[in-house]
DNA sequence: CGCTGTATGTTCGGTGCCCCACACTGCGTG
DNA sequence: CACGCAGTGTGGGGCACCGAACATACAGCG
């Protein structure tokens, strides 16, 4: 249960070499995120970036009014606190445990340190993986927008299913109907019958606060394109380097389907 | 009219340092950038960026069957392309002129030098500038994400002509109302109706294509804060290095209302 | 075993925006 | 000057989601 895990289930960690990870070994620092934990608060200097393992981080931003909207969501593919290393140091926004898990801090000064090392025989992997993964953010709060703008509530849902099924090693979820509104920024009686109808057409199963995935396909031709514009271009931000595409739209590269509308 | 203008109006150029500025100076090549032109595609490969001096361009998204969504903004306070020194090349989003004028251009391979040129006595003073503006651009699509799932119409339709106001030189745009529901994703009508309560209140005047705006503080107590939000967290960011606030929100910083609601 | 709180289900009127259709009016052009 | 069209105004019907109130059900705890 509490085992140590390695930090290169953490997609970042993983795609470093092997000479920049070990310069980076000796700052990492296994925590425990515990659900609702808040990781930052909007204006106030973060001290650490955590790389998660298993746990989900989502970016949400609180309105004065205290209504809420999720923006972003992170998992073992990135990394929370990119202020830090862009340099704003502080954001509007606030990230919160949003599935407990783990993850492995490392301190502002070392990663800053570490940012802009160019020295040695390697140049600055480190700086252009972090680079790629604030782009990838980029694409996803972009996508966000998007989704807000245009998309119904049940497609919106199962976006939201899927993005979390990613960061997660098994297709359980612990997460109650109230929680997802509040990321979705919608009511929670509006999950309610969304998830309903997504668990009588037998692609999921929740009860009281759990839920499982049945039929991962099925979200996938339920959710709208945002998704798989956002996988597509994580996997291809942070797991390929570039390999900048000719062309519009380009060739898909995720699991996702294409056709499905 | 077509007089030769100051790079410098461009706020990112102004910020540098003389000696930066002069090593980018042979590189800069004024362009025209006129209405609707298209500065890249999805998916397509960037040849240059861009600094406005006083033309706007919009970051828009546009889905499968043709609807749009505006994602971002950039004018005189930024450069567009910032996929270039990000390291993905490409975005899955599209960048139009939504107001003409004239911008200095740069090309992806003097960019990418002078992005990763730490050498010298100075430390990447354009390296660190570029990044902190990324995170504005970043801030900026997560308040687009909120609005758009929040605030009605006619909030929106305020918050994004004040955008527009700051990015130009006058109070007067040239616009249809047409193009305005693109950019926001919403029905023309639903923009002709908001105008038409705007100009009502006698905060705007409209006439076939040109909007002047008479009262801006009244466009302000009328918007939502996503307007506040990101015009202090550009000017944080972009005119002001960083300066990390400790405690929730910080004071405001811009020349936005606070208390208004 | 009953109490209490959390999680989920249901209903109803209201509203903001959508879709569709059409009418009006300046302005430029042949 | 007539025509055409781009830009704008208006209306009806519909749908998704909101706000509030309330009903049910399961889980843990004393």
């Amino acid at each position: 249960m509490h085992s140590v895990p390695n930090p290169r289930v953490n997609q970042l960690l993983a795609m470093l070499p092997d000479e920049d990870y070990r310069q980076l070994l000796p700052g990492l620092e296994l925590v425990a995120l515990p659900l609702g934990q808040i990781i930052y608060e909007p204006g106030v200097q973060m001290e650490y970036v955590y790389f998660p393992v298993d746990a989900i981080v989502s970016l949400l931003y609180v309105m004065e009014d205290g209504a809420s909207a999720e923006i972003a969501v992170v998992g073992k593919d990135g990394v929370v606190g990119v202020a830090l290393f862009m340099g704003g140091e502080t954001t509007p926004s606030q990230a919160v445990v949003q599935s407990a898990g783990q993850a492995y801090r490392l301190g502002a000064r070392r990663l800053k340190d570490a940012f802009r090392r160019v020295g040695g025989r390697r140049q600055g992997v480190l700086h252009d993986l972090l680079l790629r993964y604030a782009q990838a953010l980029l694409t996803q709060m972009a996508q966000t927008a998007v989704c807000n703008r245009h998309h119904t509530l049940d497609q919106q849902l199962c976006r939201w299913l899927l993005l979390s099924l990613d960061r997660l090693p098994s297709n359980h979820l612990v997460m109650t109907q109230e929680l997802i509104a509040n990321m979705l920024g919608v009511r929670r009686e509006g999950v309610t019958e969304a998830a309903g109808k997504l668990q009588r057409a037998g692609l999921i199963k929740y009860h009281r606060g759990h839920i499982t995935v049945l039929d991962r396909a099925g979200l996938e031709a339920r959710s709208c394109e945002c998704y798989a514009v956002v996988k597509r271009e994580c996997d291809r931000l942070v797991l390929q380097g570039t390999s900048a595409k000719r062309g519009k739209t380009g060739s898909p590269t995720g699991t996702v389907r294409d056709g499905a509308r």
